[in-house]
RNA sequence: GGCGCGGUAGCCAAGUGGUAAGGCCGAGCUCUGCAAAAGCUCUAUCGCCGGUUCGAUUCCGGCCCGCGCCUCCA
């Protein structure tokens, strides 16, 4: 059964398909731009096309799925943090694309078969950018920077549906001195001693050495990767305007075909009903909330907990309901047996998935199986179901703290206490250890210690 | 101002023209020194007002409230 998935462009579901001769579905994803942590709001948009890529996976085949995600190492928030911080551009960014590979792990992303980089990629931008030149769809300014004209290209605000007289007129006017049209977007920027550090490459024909704008690396880099015309291309819905837009306008007017048959966009994680930022002080990231004792494998699974296409509000509660869910469906896997599953048993699971990525829908259908018992389910179905929602019940459920000397103290003294059947003084000292921030779990033969979750 | 999205139980969140999945929390019960774990049970008429309809939470219109984007933010 075809995945159908909502198109932005057409704004309607549409059939997910190859459109190639080979059968290879080819997925481009918008990735993150290496100058800090990313956050979890970035993560939602990584998370939902991580499950987006296992179901691609699962309906043509492992091999045939071809999916890139770019990392944007150059722009001015990369260049910012270099001057911040007087290092060089590839250790800033090399830093942070570490990390984000780390969290990608950690969430059980699966890593994409190309990861191209911009700065990795400039001759084919300023390729690509003397395309534009030559084809009269840019135009060198008078400081040596490159500008796509807007009006070259007829179907500019397709997919967002802006019209530039519509535009609300911002401080961009700071670059306006150099376009022709306050809307035009740059394609390549002049190198700024003041503001650039080192880093700059030649440039265009015509133009001056500097760097990529920002939306020419993913026209080049998709190109070379998966060719003119892709089958799928992904971001959040930020990217819609300009970026995306902008894509389109870059690489229809350079290849002279359709970019992308298909656009998904993501809805923003938004906490406290509002989007995260850092002077809101609601901005999370993965180890912001590992270091609150919930795991990586619950971030997931409260990231999918809502309809992709939609605003989900995240909260530190939706952590906690995901931990627990976890471990019901990790005590339910134990039980299954490795064989005599009937093979549709998850159907409605994956019709939900099927349906837009409908994750909350499938989550749902899932627990509506899991607490209807283990009849007719083996461990190869109900994995595949894992697969697809990219659930690694092994992981750890959280991470194992060392209690300190004292605490240990206070319950081994407990212990004691609750064998010599005081159980007084046990109840005491229960409360210490809540008290200091400790929960005791007894069994039969003795007891572990977990500490209790930090608001 | 332009474009778009949403308002469903204490919280999170699906969904359908015929009286509303699921998760968490909470309550009760079973079990158990206590706690935890496990099991069972219980908890909503879908922002407001009209309209269409035999019937609307689901379609249409109006209103109220919230959110996002509008040139470099996933």
């Amino acid at each position: 059964m075809a995945i159908q998935l909502y198109d932005s462009l057409t704004r309607s579901l549409k059939p997910l398909r190859p459109s190639q001769p080979d059968g290879v579905f080819r997925f481009y994803n918008c990735g993150p731009t290496v100058y800090a942590p990313a956050h979890i709001g970035n993560f939602r948009t990584f998370v939902v096309n991580d499950v987006l890529r296992r179901l691609l996976e699962l309906e043509f085949g492992p091999d045939k799925v071809k999916h890139v995600r770019n990392l944007t190492d150059v722009d001015d928030r990369t260049i910012g943090q270099t001057q911040k911080e007087k290092r060089p551009l590839a250790e800033i960014t090399k830093k942070w694309t570490d990390k984000f590979h780390a969290d990608c792990a950690a969430l059980n992303c699966l890593p994409p078969h190309v990861e191209p980089t911009a700065t990795g990629h400039i001759p084919e931008q300023v390729s690509m950018i003397e395309c534009l030149m030559e084809k009269g769809n840019a135009y060198r300014a008078a400081d040596g920077s490159v500008y796509f004209k807007i009006d070259s290209f007829p179907g500019y605000g397709a997919l967002s549906r802006i019209k530039e007289r519509e535009l609300k007129i911002t401080n961009a006017v700071a670059d306006a001195d150099h376009k022709d049209s306050v809307s035009d977007f740059a394609l390549w920027k002049a190198y700024k001693p003041a503001e650039d550090g080192d880093v700059k490459w030649p440039g265009p024909r015509g133009a001056s050495e500097g760097r990529p704008g920002w939306h020419i690396e993913c026209s080049a880099m998709s190109k070379k990767h998966l060719g003119d015309t892709i089958d799928l291309h992904t971001g959040g819905v930020d990217l819609l305007f300009p970026h995306h837009e902008n894509e389109i306008a870059q690489s229809q007017c350079c290849n002279g075909t359709t970019f992308a048959n298909h656009w998904y966009h993501s809805e923003h994680l938004l906490v406290d009903g509002t989007t995260m930022s850092k002077s809101k002080g609601n901005y999370y990231t993965l180890s912001d909330l590992l270091e609150k004792g919930y795991s990586p494998m619950a971030v997931r699974y409260a990231l999918l907990a809502g309809h992709p296409r939609k605003q989900l509000n995240f909260t530190l509660d939706s952590l906690h309901a995901a931990e627990k869910a976890l471990s019901t469906l990790r005590s339910y896997r134990a039980t299954l047996s490795a064989q005599g599953g009937t093979p549709d048993t998850f159907a409605a699971v994956f019709a939900a998935l099927d349906d837009d990525l409908n994750t909350p829908g499938a989550l749902g259908a899932l627990f509506t199986l899991v607490n209807r018992g283990t009849a007719g389910v083996d461990t190869a179905g109900f994995d595949r179901v894992m697969f697809a929602l990219g659930f690694d019940l092994n992981a750890a459920s959280a991470p194992k703290a060392e209690a300190p000397a004292a605490v240990s103290a206070l319950a081994e003294k407990r212990w004691a206490a609750k064998q010599s059947k005081d159980f007084a003084a046990a109840d005491a000292l229960r409360k210490e250890l809540t008290a200091a921030g400790w929960s005791m779990l007894d069994r039969k033969d003795g007891y572990s210690l977990e500490p209790l979750k930090k608001a």
